[in-house]
DNA sequence: CTGAAAGCGCTTACAG
DNA sequence: CTGAAAGCGCTTACAG
C-alpha cells in the first residue's frame, strides 16, 4: 500500500502538502494539487483509515447499538431488515460504514462488547474507535438505557424512542396521524363500534397510536368504552389473546385498529377460530405493512411505514450532527394507508 | 480517556510493560501485572483502537460485504436477517464487531465506498481498515465477484457461493441431502409424478438442490421428464408461472418440491387460481422455513435452513482464519424436514 | 501557499 | 522480565 510519504517524494513535496491535497484542496496550489492527485491516482493511493483516525480523532464510521440477544424478540421484528439497509444504503452514500457493535450479555467480554445495562461502555467504544456518532435500535424496553446515550454527548439518532439532548434526537413515523387514519377509514367505512388492540404500555409509538385512536374516535363522536381497549405487545399472540376477549364481549366491536401487522394477523386468526368472517363480521386493520400483511387471507389493510424512509432519516441525522454541528429537530416521517381486503366497507354504505 | 503512558507514569513502568499485560500478560512479572491490572480498572482504562490497528497492523473488526443495491432483490430475502444475527453474535462472542462497507454505484463515491464491479476497492477496504476478514453474502450473480475476492489472499468466507482460494472457504446448507429428503418424504406419501421448481441456473444452491432432487427420484426408481423440471429464480412470481405450466401438462404432477419457501407461496398461489386443493390435488414443498412458510393456508412442508447457525459458522470460519492460520474446509450444514399441510400423505397410503 | 516538527496512542523488535 | 527507541501513517498548529 502506497503512503502518503512515497507520495511526497515522489512530486518532490512535504508529507503535509500531500495531506492538504486530501482534506483542504483549496490550500494548495493548484500546479502542486495537479500533479500530487495524478500520482496518487496512478499509485491507487488510499489514505490508510486508522492513522487518519488516530491523528484526526475522527473516522468515516457510525456505529449501530442493537441488542439482538436471543432472549429478546424485538429484533426479529422484519421491518427492521428493510430500515437496517435504508440506513446503511445513506451512509455509504456519504462516504461512511456502520459498524454493528458488538454486545455481550457476559462480564466476561465486557472490556470487547457492551451492554445496554451498561451505556458507559458503548460510549468507551465509540471513543475507541472514533466513532462519529451512533444510530440506537430499540429491541424493546431500551428506552432508559437510550436515554443514557443521548445524555453522553455524544451524537446519537433513535428510532422511534423520543430521546433529548444536546446531540441528540430520534427519527420516527407519524403514529398519531397514521392511527387517526386508519380510524376514519373504518369509520367511513360504516362502523362504528370500534375498538383498538394497542401496543406495550411505555413503548412511545404504541401510546402515539392509541392516542391518534382516541382523537379520531372523539372527532367522530364515538365512545370508546373500557373494554374496546385491549393491551398487546405487538406480537402475534397478544393480538390473538386480545381479540379472543373482545369476540368474548356482550357488544363485541364491528371493527378493530390492530398497532401492529403481527397482532393484526393474530386478531385475524382468533376470528377465523371463532367462526367470524373478515371484513363481513369484523374488519381488521394493522399498522406497519409488513410483507405478511399482503398475503394473509383475507390481505390486510394497514399503515405502511416508510422503512427505508426511516433508515435514511436517521443516517441524514446523525450524519448532520457529525458534519455541522447542529441538532436537527425530530424527523417525523408519514405513513400511508394501504386498503385491502380486510376492512372492505360494509354492505349499505356510500 | 486515560492513554498507557498515564497508566506506565502511575505504575513507575514502561508504556512496554503496560502493553504487555494487555497483550501477552505472561511475559510480565507477576507483581507489575498485577498492579498495572489494577490501576487500569480503577481508571476504567480502554485501548485506543485505531492506534492499536495502526501499530499492530489489526484491528478488531470483520467486514461485511452484501450488495444492498435497490436494483437488486437479492437482500431482501427474509433469512438473511437471522443470518446477519447470528454472525453478528458469534463475532461479538469473539470481541469482533461487524463492519457493513459502505457499496457505492456511482464513480463519484468509488473513493470511499465499493461496488461488486469493483472487487479491488474492498479489498482496499479491507487493508485500510485493517480488517481481519471478510464475510461475503450474496445477493444474486456475485459469484464471479466473490471469486476474485477468494483469490486476493485476504482471509474470506462467502455464503452459499463455493469460493476458493488459500484463505478462503464457504458455509451452505446441505441443499443436496435436503432435496433428497424432500423427495423421499413425498414418496413416502404415495406421489409417483412428482416435479421440481428450481432456482436460477449458475446459482449453487439450486444446482445442488436439483441434484439432490434427481438422486432421490433415481433411488426411488421414478423417471423425471423434461418438462417436470421448471426452472424460476427464487422468488415468488417465477414459482407461480412455472406452477401454471406444470399444472397446463398433459399428465401434470402429483407434487411439486420448490427450491424455495417463495416460489412454493407462488405455486400455492397457482394452484389456488387454478381450483386445484393443496395437498389433496398436488402437493407442494419449499425449502427455507421463512416465517411465511408456516402462515400461508395451508402450511408449508418444507426443509428448514439453519439460518443463525450459517451466520455462526461464518463468524467462526472467519476467525479461525485471522487467528490460527489454517483455512477450515467449508461448512455444510444440515437442514430439516419440517412436514406441514401441505404434503399431507395421501389417502391410502401406509 | 508551504515545510519542519510535534503529536495522535499504541506495538514490537532489540538490548540488556 | 524490562526499558529505550523506533515506527505505524496520518493531521495540524506554527512559522515563514
Amino acid at each position: 500500500m502506497t503512503t502518503i510519504r512515497e507520495i511526497a517524494e515522489l512530486c518532490g513535496v512535504s508529507v503535509a502538502t500531500v495531506s492538504r491535497v486530501f482534506n483542504r484542496p483549496l490550500t494548495v496550489s493548484r500546479e502542486k494539487r495537479e500533479v500530487v492527485e495524478r500520482v496518487a491516482r496512478e499509485l491507487d493511493y488510499r489514505p490508510n483509515e486508522s492513522a487518519r483516525a488516530l491523528a484526526s480523532r475522527k473516522s468515516g464510521l457510525i456505529g449501530l447499538v442493537w441488542d439482538t440477544d436471543h432472549r429478546r424478540p424485538g429484533w426479529r421484528h422484519p421491518y427492521l431488515q428493510e430500515l437496517l439497509i435504508g440506513l446503511k444504503t445513506a451512509l455509504s452514500a456519504h462516504g461512511y460504514h456502520l459498524l454493528m457493535l458488538a454486545t455481550s450479555g457476559s462480564a466476561a467480554l465486557r472490556a470487547v462488547g457492551a451492554s445496554l445495562a451498561d451505556p458507559v461502555a458503548y460510549v468507551n467504544m465509540t471513543r475507541r474507535h472514533h466513532l462519529g456518532g451512533l444510530v440506537l435500535i430499540d429491541s424493546g424496553k431500551d428506552g432508559p438505557a437510550f436515554t443514557a446515550f443521548a445524555q453522553s454527548g455524544l451524537p446519537c439518532v433513535a428510532v422511534d424512542v423520543a430521546v433529548a439532548g444536546d446531540r441528540a434526537t430520534y427519527v420516527t413515523s407519524d403514529n398519531v396521524g397514521g392511527a387517526r387514519e386508519a380510524v376514519r377509514h373504518l369509520v367511513a367505512a360504516g362502523h362504528r363500534r370500534i375498538a383498538t388492540i394497542t401496543g406495550p404500555v411505555a413503548n412511545a409509538p404504541a401510546a402515539e397510536r392509541l392516542a391518534g385512536f382516541h382523537e379520531a374516535m372523539a372527532e367522530a363522536g364515538l365512545a370508546v368504552p373500557d373494554d374496546h381497549v385491549v393491551t398487546g405487545d405487538f406480537h402475534r399472540g397478544s393480538g390473538q389473546e386480545a381479540m379472543r376477549r373482545l369476540i368474548a364481549l356482550p357488544a363485541p366491536p364491528t371493527a378493530v385498529f390492530c398497532a401492529s401487522d403481527e397482532m393484526a394477523v393474530g386478531a385475524l386468526l382468533a376470528a377465523r377460530h371463532a367462526g367470524l368472517r373478515v371484513p363481513e363480521d369484523v374488519a381488521l386493520v394493522g399498522f406497519d405493512d409488513i410483507e405478511l400483511a399482503a398475503l394473509v387471507d383475507p390481505p390486510l389493510t394497514t399503515l405502511a411505514q416508510d422503512k427505508a424512509g426511516i433508515g435514511a432519516a436517521a443516517a441524514h441525522a446523525v450524519l448532520t450532527m457529525v458534519h455541522n454541528g447542529h441538532t436537527p429537530p425530530p424527523a417525523v416521517l408519514p405513513t400511508r394507508l394501504v386498503v385491502r381486503a380486510s376492512s372492505r366497507p360494509r354492505p349499505g354504505t356510500p
